[in-house]
DNA sequence: CGCATCTCCAACGTTGGAGTTGGTAATTCG
DNA sequence: CGAATTACCAACTCCAACGTTGGAGATGCG
């Protein structure tokens, strides 16, 4: 049988995705990747590295795969209602990124590609200080302030999903349509003028 | 020298919440606590039971201060901007609690003391719901998911300190000020009657 | 074929950390 | 005082998980 080297690699980083997901790296074991794989321990080292360098290769993956889905800024704030919707929508759908990106974020030290996602994110708060001047967005809230809340508005239900289970005694699925109208809804309110609502 | 034991106690816990904030559940070891408080780990076992009880016994203890220090529900609502900034003063006085209700909600399994949390909240929804019947709050949005909302809004700068830099370019002390009154007015807009805005 | 190289793995060495134990000093009570 | 109880700790056991190794099969090349 010829080798597939490419195959193994790949099985081996979508369990490790899986388990770094849902353990953290610190609750993950190397050889639980491997078993869950069905490859042997070692081949991890040979191609990763060790631990710290198998999460970071997974996480940079997945912030890969987030930089090409993201739709380019440019957009029309009018909707910022949709804005938050499908930044909801996101999380929704990747719950492997958000929990990856938490753990990263609760560990101590520098925030991975600090720079480009510093300028993303200024990209995003110009967008909306223009909107602000152009009257389509009210300008009762600062531009940068701004976009964080509605970030947050979104993504809040993902980070603390034990507490939205203990307000609304739903799951997160059987709750996910009222759940992100919720989030359009206080977006609307939070940043269009009084008049658009 | 007369024992110290409600001393030992607390010096271990306040060591162990600043482990546990610091590096999670599965990066703290005992030992580690043990040192930082100056005691020897076996105090922790005869005082605490093993570690899960003890990081139990770290989150409870944060979770009943500050339902202490949150306002009793029947206060009026009408002032809802102010009950969003106590709840962000409250975090911005005691960092360690938005990491371990992180780490918590990160971890698999259920959460810590969930009957009296599910109680306290719904409290919040209770009085939150009547007072929207009252008219003092506006009701365009369910009240539990308000409620989860508002507590968002404050504790949101916490959970992700390193995205609030990127985005407003300041640093949490520095614009303390800044973001508190941002959370009082998101809250307002968020809750209150268009008209009482 | 003979040799080098690559893929793969069972079994191993080692370490770090959870939890325990046996013993000593302080305190209380009769 | 003396016995019982309690607070305390150094040193220990044990295990889980990281990372390694030596060797066995598969492939390629001259």
């Amino acid at each position: 049988m010829a080798w597939d080297t490419e195959g193994t690699r790949r099985r081996l980083k979508e369990a490790a995705t899986a388990e770094f997901a849902s353990r953290g790296p610190d609750g993950t074991t190397m050889a639980r990747i491997a078993e869950r794989a069905g490859i042997n321990k070692e081949r991890l080292y040979r191609y990763f590295g060790d631990k710290q360098a198998l999460f970071e290769s997974v996480l940079t993956d997945e912030l890969a795969k987030l930089a090409a889905a993201t739709p380019p800024p440019g957009g029309s704030f009018a909707d910022i209602g949709e804005f938050a919707g499908q930044t909801f929508d996101y999380h929704a759908s990747h719950p492997e990124l958000a929990r990856l990106l938490q753990w990263e974020g609760l560990a101590s030290g520098t925030p991975v590609d600090q720079a480009n996602r510093t300028a993303h994110y200024q990209d995003k708060v110009r967008a909306v200080a223009a909107a602000q001047r152009d009257g389509v967005l009210d300008d009762d809230l600062d531009p940068a302030q701004l976009v964080f809340t509605l970030i947050g508005l979104a993504a809040w239900w993902f980070s603390v999903p034990q507490i939205a289970k203990m307000l609304t005694g739903a799951d997160a699925e059987d709750d996910y349509a009222r759940r992100r109208a919720c989030v359009v809804r206080a977006a609307q309110r939070l940043a269009l003028p009084p008049g658009r609502l």
